[in-house]
DNA sequence: AGCTAATCGAGACGGTACGTCGAGTCTTGGA
DNA sequence: TCCAAGACTCGACGTACCGTCTCGATTAGCT
């Protein structure tokens, strides 16, 4: 979530970057994103709502793509975890639900499929996409798997590789889903649609 | 996918307006796609590209935005086809990788996304995408439901509202996994991955 | 005074340049010039004053040195001429005490010395103050010196040559005395100096 | 020329301010001058170039304007004299000679009209530009007469006021004309011109 | 064959945002 | 207190696109 990673070096000289702005910034981002949308969302805006000078955002991140990631990544892990509701079903409609109701968010809607529509392009972006959202929640398919697993629900993996294969495909299909029904399809993700596709999911799952 | 939509009262007088104009702006629009991607391509390098004034791409289309949504359509009607393959699962498997292709290909990866985001904030273009490019798409889910109907490999539905409620999810479901490894997760949509996501499904539908 | 010099082919395509916004950027600039100064004038202002956006500016003049070298070149046009006083001495005191006032308008007094500054380092600009204001007042000394020997004040010019070195060295002592008194020396110029340089002048012409 | 002007009350405490970093960062001013002329040079460069911080040049100097002054300053004390050749004119020639040669140098070609025209605008800039060129110079003026009427080749003055007047009259023709000359007409200032203009001049002041 | 009216290429127009640069100030740690 | 380093706010820069407009010059189809 930080824009610089630790540096093995931190440098030790000249006035340190205020950690203050960087809060007051993302702060800025979010609420910039709910009022004008990812569209006329502008760095300018942004400073002027931080009361920070656009150098200072410039210093930071390289442009609006990559600050909105970071924006918007704190949002994923503030609002999807994966409470235990018992089975394998029910904890599926649980997470479609958490991640429909955060899609629906208007900070959210717009500047995620911007911001991987401009990663198609731009590597720097996709890998930091990766790994602020992307690779941070594959964890609750981790975790949704081996609680199924506990439970007997789903049959332990042999094999290393085809398991984590699989979690990426679960991943794929979970958060493919949501998104292509949430945005393209541009209908309500609701608690019947979300039984459905869980159960769909899940009878796949156990039928493999 | 026509520019512009039937008039009620189609002009009767004056000079009328080139088709091939037409043509060189959705061609020229398709190659800015390719060189440029969606971010840098701008409406006056279109029209330099087509040998056309400015004006000629306004009259036509009311921003970037629709007329990307037209140039890409037809890229999808032309490549998106369900030839029989003898099961459910085969069939499955070749509409995924032609879809994995056509989202591979530089004038579509970007673009598709990009409008994407933009239509959540806009109405009309959300229509017109769902007019141009999704609800036209949705006919290869119908005709590999009936395929595997007629082949038994699924029950026929009775009740016609939950047929279409079902023909939507799956459309979602496999458009999104789709789009979401590609763009995503940025991996390969490879025989191996069609073959795993194809397996899940129709175990999933099997199983139901 | 024109920004761009009468080109031998017109161009006949596109829509012409507005002539009002070339007239509402020149008043603009010298009304910045008066309530701000050089220093303190931007291109932006002048648009916004012009009612006129920048890239109108910038298409007409390459900066602001540019643009202020023609919008005071205008009055040097206007408030500048020789009317006959009847003697040598009473004409030059006429026309120094007319120097003096222009270079005491606000809009004259940075700007001059300003641009002459950036255009010991800019060619282009130096052409175009030596276009626009130069060689313009020149025709004052020749005026000047024709009446005075009309008078039978001077004697007539044999050499043609060295005839105009003259000029262009009383162009240098008049003009470069009433700035440095002006400018440099920060004193005024009143009808005393005047005089006073005006007899030193004359009384060095006539005894050369 | 000193760069901190005499303070009422000397500091005493605390550690006390590095000449050396007086000395490298005049220097450093003048190179910049002279690579890239008064409108490119930044406080940031002269501080880099001088192996400073900034901070270490707004402590001595209050800007740009003020620095540049002193930095020009000291080469008018080195470059300028009046050497006796013998005669007025051969004198004034001489001392036009010099003052030219010193206008053609890089660093105070640009330098010397830009700090004049900030000055119009700043008073305090226009004391320091007094005080450390225009009235130290002055000198010449004045023991170029004294020499004169020893010779006997202009009268003793009488008026201690009307002389004090005259010099600065005289002062303002040399310094303008060849500036004028120099920085405005951009003509070069030869022998021949320093010759005409001395005759002039001398001319002027024998019969006046 | 001439009228009429919408089209065409060209390019100037008012806007808005961009990302950079320089000015001058402030905040560190260290001498 | 000074110093080097470098982050800070502020404001202007000159550029790039947007979508609109104004030109003169073509084209049709309708009289």
């Amino acid at each position: 979530m930080s824009s610089a990673a630790s540096s093995p070096a931190p440098r030790r000289t000249g006035r340190p970057r205020s950690p203050e702005a960087d809060r007051a910034i993302l702060d800025a981002t979010r609420a910039a994103l709910v009022e004008l949308g990812w569209g006329k969302l502008t760095m300018g805006d942004v400073a002027a709502r931080a009361g920070v000078a656009k150098t200072t955002l410039y210093r930071r991140w390289a442009g609006k793509s990559e600050l909105v990631v970071d924006a918007v990544a704190a949002l994923f892990d503030e609002h999807l975890e994966l409470p235990d509701r018992g089975s394998l079903q029910a904890d599926i409609e649980g997470v479609v639900l958490q991640f429909a109701a955060l899609l629906e968010r208007p900070e959210t809607k717009t500047a995620l499929m911007a911001v991987v529509a401009e990663s198609t392009r731009d590597d720097a972006l996709r890998e930091r996409i990766r790994g602020a959202i992307v690779d941070r929640q594959k964890r609750l398919v981790l975790l949704g798997r081996e609680r199924a697993q506990a439970r007997g629900e789903l049959p332990g993996e042999e094999d290393p590789a085809s398991a984590a294969r699989n979690a990426d495909l679960i991943f794929d299909v979970v958060a493919g889903s949501v998104v292509h029904r949430t945005l393209v399809s541009a209908e309500p993700v609701g608690p019947e649609w979300a039984r459905e596709f869980a159960a769909l999911l899940v009878a796949g799952l156990k039928n493999l």
